[in-house]
DNA sequence: AACAGAACCAACCGCGGTCGC
DNA sequence: CGCGACCGCGGTTGGTTCTGT
């Protein structure tokens, strides 16, 4: 019944690994390969080590082709794209960056990138235009699309999936409180939601009261969506909720086109939200401006979505394929 | 020069899915 | 079919290095 014992742990030395030790896993791998058995590997090597230890650190350190150092604008892009799409699947962003491994992306973005984010974040309030420019770079490396109304207009209420919900609500999540966010769970449980709030609505959160002005609009991740086949219909009925609440029209129909949604009528000036679910608990997360109207991921002279694209499709690892046909715009499967 | 705090990163831990018995 | 080991993943920890005072 069952296997054998993984290993004794008592037995197996932990921390640091030594020349000596790398040396002797190394030399093992290259000749003998895993034999499809870490848990084995160790003793055959003569290393007191156990065998997950053995497995991530020839994963993470003495694997061939492993790349160390300075990530690059490219792989920021990559990796801000990816996280926006599938949240904080390293392994998965790992495979469309050769020679980066997933624990290698994953403490450059809580280290590095997070932060270089979220230091946009705060200037773009304060509309400080070559960060709002950085900022703008950044949404449209994580395939935002041109306007929320796009987001919106291209899905038809029963095709309004997690998978394009997500989208808001991973990207808010680049930017927010890690201990808020941080275990939360990736894209097929987050959903973004949209509310128009009312003037004189209080609102607590970075922004003082005076900035918070008429028709603001506020994107933010929201309870997590229950059904089986990851659509969130149940969803919508919030959405539709906070449309009513907000005084605008909406055609009585349980299935409530998003076309309605009053996105498209937004104008210069306003403020888009870009939140997660905690602002209702004064947790928010930074605001972008339509401005000669435009949002901030309008800039054409950023990055398309077919560039990004194009920078994954032609790295080494083609697990990823785009769907055109379900959102028109960035859902990803692998 | 010494200390404190921040930043970095390798390694560990625990969980969920898979698979062998 | 059920149990339990194995595998791989993401989150977290803790030691080391860097930076500022």
């Amino acid at each position: 019944m069952g296997r054998a014992p993984c290993c004794d742990k008592a037995n197996m030395k932990k921390g640091p690994w030594s020349p000596e030790e790398d040396a002797k896993l190394k030399e093992y791998l290259e000749k003998q390969g895993t034999g499809g058995n870490w848990i084995a590997l160790p003793q055959k090597a003569g290393l007191k080590r156990c065998g997950k230890s053995c497995r991530l650190r020839w994963l993470n350190y003495l694997r061939p082709n492993i790349k160390h150092g300075e990530f690059s604008d490219d792989e920021d892009r990559i990796i801000c794209s990816l996280y926006a799409n599938i949240g904080s699947r390293w392994s998965v962003i790992a495979a469309q960056l050769p020679g980066r491994t997933d624990n290698d992306i994953k403490n450059y973005w809580n280290t590095k990138l997070k932060k270089k984010l979220m230091g946009v974040m705060n200037p773009i309030a304060q509309r400080k235009p070559q960060q709002a420019a950085l900022f703008s770079s950044l949404l449209q490396a994580s395939s935002l699309p041109s306007s929320p109304s796009t987001l919106l207009s291209s899905s038809s209420s029963s095709s309004f999936t997690c998978s394009n919900n997500s989208y808001y609500s991973n990207l808010a999540r680049s930017f927010t409180d890690p201990i808020s966010f941080s275990s939360s769970p990736v894209s097929t449980s987050s959903f973004a939601t949209a509310s128009m709030l009312h003037p004189q609505e209080t609102f607590v959160g970075p922004m003082q009261n005076d900035q918070v002005k008429d028709s603001l609009i506020m994107f933010g991740g929201e309870a997590s969506c229950s059904s089986s086949d990851g659509s969130c219909n149940n969803q919508m009925s919030h959405v539709k909720e906070e449309y009513e609440y907000s005084g605008g029209t909406n055609n009585n129909n349980e299935q409530m086109g998003l076309q309605n949604y009053p996105y498209n009528g937004v104008e210069d000036g306003q403020k888009l939200m870009v939140s997660s679910g905690a602002a209702a608990h004064g947790v928010l997360n930074g605001w972008i401006e339509k401005q000669n109207g435009l949002w901030p991921g309008d800039n054409p002279l950023d990055h398309s979505l077919e560039e990004i694209k194009q920078l994954i499709s032609t790295s080494s690892c083609n697990s990823f394929l785009f769907d055109e046909n379900k959102t028109g715009e960035k859902v990803m499967y692998y």
